[in-house]
RNA sequence: GUGGAUGUAGCUCAGGUGGUUAGAGUGCCAGGUUGUGGCCCUGGAGGUCGUGGGUUCGAUCCCCAUCAUCCACCCCA
């Protein structure tokens, strides 16, 4: 129990972790390029934050939020989400007074939600992601998803499917709220419970219903699609356009719908078929009231969040995770105590010259100082013994050649570098 | 939150219907080579058999509970 990390959390450890330095310097390399600058917010926000942002009806909000009184008595809770934080960072930071579009982005931001762990799913995971405030324009929904697709063909994975949809403003979602509710009233008493329960709340959700029973019954439902408000429909036309235009394939799949309250016109989702079955490694889309409704000034927004961990997974099923670099380019090995002073003055000056170097600190024998620098992977060795010492030389073994060479104390740098 | 499977060495796994000091492979450490890695040989360390109860003369094995992991659902990244 002391030495178990809490259930569905893990540990990253020093043979993985370049796989999520790699990840994220690709995202920091992306977002330099397309202008977006990082935020960095609390793991805890106030819990009314999530409660009015994400929405109290959604199940993220319901049933899976780290929430807890602290010690002053204030409900708080661990971000279950990006968007909330930033939104309320930009409002307290009042960015909205500073040239518009803001361009943000967040980097292996933990987020927490109290389910079940199974495959890809994580009660503590991490995510990367964007949030732009201030462009209204569907040039921005396309500029987002372009980017999240750029960080995922730089990582290996360009072949995840791109699907879409549009789900109204306000205006033209309450019309079709009532053309939905007129279709589903007949046939409510067959529906599953839950879809019963959405009934009222938010019927749009019974669409997602994952009951065949139901989806059934729902094929001939009327699709938000066409019931877009002349504004909406002309929005999500033009990023059918843009996303065209930089030949982003993509499908629309009207059953999209996010869980979480605040969208508004596009969603969209990046899935991957895994052999584990699907699994979303990227959602997002469009809020254009949340900034209004977290009390600022009325603000388009968009933005994507996307699984690092689901990532790295997806890399592996694909057989495309990076390979680690050696831990060395060179490694000292020493035989004598005064080898090894001599040692530790060459590791300095290999390490100032750039090169991964260390030698024993285990006072090992020379077989074991070899064996353990052939396991790290070092290319050459290099030894420091008495004589040679004296006669202010060095050996110089290639570990893939096993061929060795004397090269002059003073010599070595040069010579490693070529 | 609902349902199912599984917990034996760091890792992958053996351990006929309960019986004495729980094994293998691999990994780790050391020796064989008193100045040299990969291959080979030898040795060593490492296990509260997930945890707590119960049945029994006796439990890794049977029963109950609990915790954890994995899987499906719900939901989502």
């Amino acid at each position: 129990m002391l030495t178990q990390a809490p259930k569905g959390t893990q540990d990253v450890l020093p043979a993985s972790s370049y796989r999520w330095q790699k990840v994220e310097q690709t995202m920091r390399d992306v977002c330099l390029l397309y202008g977006y600058r990082e935020v960095r917010t609390p793991v805890f926000e106030h819990t009314e934050l999530f409660l009015r942002g994400v929405g109290d009806t959604t199940d993220v909000v319901q049933k899976e939020m780290y929430t807890f009184l602290d010690k002053g008595g204030r409900s708080v809770t661990l971000k279950p989400e990006g968007t909330a934080g930033v939104v309320r960072a930009f409002l307290e930071g009042k960015l909205f007074s500073e040239p518009l579009p803001c361009k943000t982005c967040y980097i292996s931001c933990p987020v927490f939600r109290y389910e079940k762990p199974q495959a890809g799913r994580l009660r503590e995971h991490h995510q990367l992601g964007v949030e732009v405030f201030g462009a209204k324009d569907a040039s921005c929904d396309a500029e987002v998803i372009s980017l999240a697709m750029e960080v995922l063909k730089r990582s290996g994975i360009a072949d995840l499917a791109l699907t879409i949809n549009s789900i109204g403003c306000p205006t033209c979602r309450a019309e079709y709220h009532e053309a939905l509710k007129a279709f589903l009233e007949p046939m409510l008493p067959d529906l599953c419970e839950t879809c019963r329960g959405r009934f009222e709340r938010n019927p749009m959700r019974i669409l997602d219903c994952k009951e065949p029973g139901c989806r059934h019954k729902l094929t001939s439902a009327p699709a938000m699609l066409d019931y877009l408000c002349g504004e909406c429909a002309d929005h999500f036309e033009q990023l059918k356009g843009y996303l065209a235009a930089l030949n982003l394939p993509y499908a629309i799949d009207s059953r999209i719908v996010r869980g979480l309250d605040y969208y508004t016109r596009t969603v969209f989702e990046i899935i991957a078929d895994t052999p584990a079955g699907k699994l979303t490694a990227c959602g997002g889309g469009r809020y254009d009231a949340l900034v209004e409704t977290l009390g600022g000034p009325s603000t388009p927004g968009v933005g994507f969040g996307m699984g690092v961990e689901r990532l790295l997974m997806i890399q592996d099923q694909r057989g495309v995770a990076p390979q680690a670099e050696p831990l060395y380019d060179v490694f000292v090995c020493t035989l004598g105590s005064e080898a090894r002073l001599e040692g530790m003055r060459l590791v300095r000056e290999l390490r100032e010259a750039g090169l991964k170097a260390d030698l024993d600190h285990a006072a090992r024998s020379l077989k074991a100082q070899f064996k353990y620098a052939d396991k790290s992977g070092a290319k050459q060795v290099i030894v420091l013994a008495g004589d040679e010492l004296a006669r202010g030389v060095v050996k110089l073994r290639d570990m893939g050649s096993s061929t060795e060479t004397e090269v002059a104390r003073g010599d070595i740098i040069q010579v490693l570098k070529h």
